[in-house]
DNA sequence: GTCTATAAGGAGATAGAC
DNA sequence: GTCTATCTCCTTATAGAC
């Protein structure tokens, strides 16, 4: 059994995927909850601080160390197969469902003043940025891919992602999908071997 | 001078893009105005109504019309520059002030019930994505570029461009962007030719 | 078309009993 | 830790004078 606190940051994550931030009450909250909205503030003193809370639990600690599994590691000989796999990764973490309510969230919330809580999309796709550029970087430098401008190269490679992503909001696994993924990788293989 | 509705539909797209819907209030609006709230009512009978109009005139009738103008349609025999003209075009579209709020608005209004309007991502994304799968199928029919699967071809093409965008949400005209937008036509073309 | 005044309810938040 | 009760301000919206 949960204890109220966490049911509080469940439910109010919910409510703040489907309504947003300024459409999110107290009162929908404690509704949700089953509990007087007085009762919040046993928990949180504030709205503002139930959302910053949640923002904080949703945002992962170390972005390479869910993605860049030993599992995935371990093809990176095998350039082709590990680009296909790290792109199916990406996706799959896209996908997950907390990861879905951050997404929503940040672009939800991004633009707004209603919060002091600084979100927004360029900080949270920087991690993922980063972590590819080096990838393609490293992998330049080994000489398993052709040379050429990481940054450019980070970003096609994600942005294809990020867009089906963003074109399905709330897509559960499908085939057609993975095909298109693996169809982009390819692609992008193609262009970036040597 | 213009006529007060038509400052109403104005001031209250930027605190809309700034603020959200549910953030906003029809006192913010009166106040950017410059009128007492009920003045508002003689313009337009609820909040929901100054939104659905202000939706309606950001979106265009026609894309095509918009994007694909003779100058540009004067380069389709030569493929490599058609592709350069047309990335560099759809991102000073998706770059103009007026789109700039469309797109503010349908990503942080899309996933929430606070209206009833329809909007979403995926049908804004659509008008672009047939527009260029069209593009691509038919230099494909005429052996311009290589045979692949068009959807995907559309997709990672617009993906860059519109990743682009999201990462620059308030950029202006910038050299270092535009550099990238052409590389990324550049290896779109080594990808997709012949 | 804009104003003042006001309705009727929702918002975030607190005090104090149990 | 949750409740009832309440505060104060904000919300959308309307009535009616000018």
């Amino acid at each position: 059994m949960k204890n109220t606190k966490e049911i509080i940051l469940q439910k109010s994550t919910g409510l703040f995927v489907r309504k947003g931030y300024s459409g999110t009450s107290i009162r929908d909250i404690a509704k949700e909850v089953g509990i007087r909205e007085s009762a919040i503030y046993n928990h949180f003193s504030s709205k503002k601080e139930i959302f910053a809370e949640l923002i904080n639990r949703l945002t992962p600690e170390s972005l390479p160390a869910i993605i860049l599994t030993d599992e995935l590691l371990d093809e990176i000989s095998n350039p082709e197969i590990f680009i296909r796999n790290f792109a199916r990764k990406i996706f799959e973490h896209w996908n997950s469902s907390s990861e879905r309510s951050l997404i929503k969230i940040i672009l939800g919330e991004q633009f707004y003043n209603n919060t002091e809580i600084d979100i927004s999309f360029s900080s949270y796709y920087s991690g993922y940025f980063e972590m590819t550029k080096l990838i393609f970087s490293e992998m330049m430098k080994h000489k398993f891919i052709k040379k050429s401008d990481a940054d450019v190269l980070a970003d096609s490679f994600l942005a294809y992602l990020f867009l089906l992503r963003l074109k399905n909001p709330d897509s559960l696994e499908n085939k057609e999908l993975i095909r298109k993924i693996d169809e982009h990788s390819k692609l992008f293989w193609e262009n970036v071997k040597r």
